[in-house]
DNA sequence: GTTTTGTTTCAGAAATTCCTGAAAGTCGTG
DNA sequence: CACGACTTTCAGGAATTTCTGAAACAAAAC
């Protein structure tokens, strides 16, 4: 086992952080927190160190870390002799970043953009004209959001980097390519 | 009041999945109802048209709408001689989305990246150098992010809209403005 | 086949969140 | 300031989610 002494004040810090903002993400406390234990943890851990460190129930913890496995958020290691599992998180944050925008999307927007499209397909009767207009943007604006999304996820990091970093010059880049006329830009709110 | 009739096959599933949903998106099932209403409704909406359609209490519909006010999600709108405060959301769906990002930002991201600053702002002892180097890498991320999203926030919709078709097209202006060497395009996993 | 070491399942206790009806609050008008 | 029309607050019951310990399960070593 790695963690039989206590927490660093910065370790426990981090780990109390991501747990209270576990809910707001949509994972409650406990995986918060076996997350952020893994994320700071430069060896993998098994399930009995996190049991150790964080003071939940063994199955508590085998739970959340299925959890996080469902999220494809943590790997797997073994070591010889031994038959364990050892957890960790990705060393590149990328990586992290781009699961966490697939899972998030195929669990939050996935299911809602396939009902839009049900919805849309049937031909609405006259009281339903405005919903069904409404739906049906609806969809097409989903539809454009999930495929610059598809776009993007298979840039190579270094590439996606690049784009962030460029930020809003991008729009010149765009002018050109599609032929939008120039436009005052919009003073920030 | 406006809907005293019963919803159209349409509009109740397109409602209740929106409920249902709600709890995936950090909201509850009434507030979800409540918001997907007023987005199929041509007219604006005041609290007890709310509580005659979807059957909720009175309270619950109040406490529902001032959470959505809460998220800038919906417009308050009034009709000469009546006190009454009428509910719409915005017709224009890219307002809607712009909205979102920001108050998720907000609530899910700005409090973790103030933490993440404070945390990398101490020197580190030396059993928490891997751990100060997670939190600084990940701090800079956050901060890379935001900054490209308060960039993005700032554009025309037309701009933003033309930037999100060109998709993948962009990483070539990408590499003539920023010197990145071209990469072999990374196949879909 | 039994022991040893580790993981998973599951029923119910504990904690949290949601929802309601009743009461209190607000505000323009007479 | 009292009325009428509408909105908000709040205590507590209902529903849901989280967490635990005990038991079941799995698989390698003996």
């Amino acid at each position: 086992m790695q963690e039989t002494t206590a927490l660093s004040e910065l370790k426990s810090a981090f780990i109390l952080h991501f747990g209270e903002m576990g809910s707001r993400w949509g994972i409650n406390r406990t995986v918060g927190q076996i997350y952020a234990l893994l994320f700071l943890s430069e060896e993998p851990l098994c399930a009995d160190d996190i049991v150790t460190t964080l003071g939940f129930s063994r199955s508590n913890v085998s739970m959340g870390l299925k959890e996080l496995q469902g999220w494809n958020l943590v790997t797997l290691s073994h070591r010889p002799g031994d038959r364990r599992d050892f957890y960790a998180t990705p060393e590149d944050l990328w990586a992290i970043v781009r699961t966490l925008a697939t899972e998030r999307r195929k669990r939050e927007i996935d299911p809602t953009l396939s009902k839009l499209r049900t919805l849309s397909m049937a031909p609405p009767s006259a009281e339903d004209a405005y919903a069904h207009q409404r739906i049906t943007e609806a969809r097409d604006l989903i539809e454009d959001m999930t495929q610059f999304h598809d776009e993007l996820d298979q840039l190579e990091t270094e590439r996606l980097v690049a784009l962030l970093k460029a930020g809003r010059k991008l729009q010149y880049f765009v002018q050109g390519a599609s032929r939008v006329l120039p436009l005052p830009i919009r003073k920030k709110g």
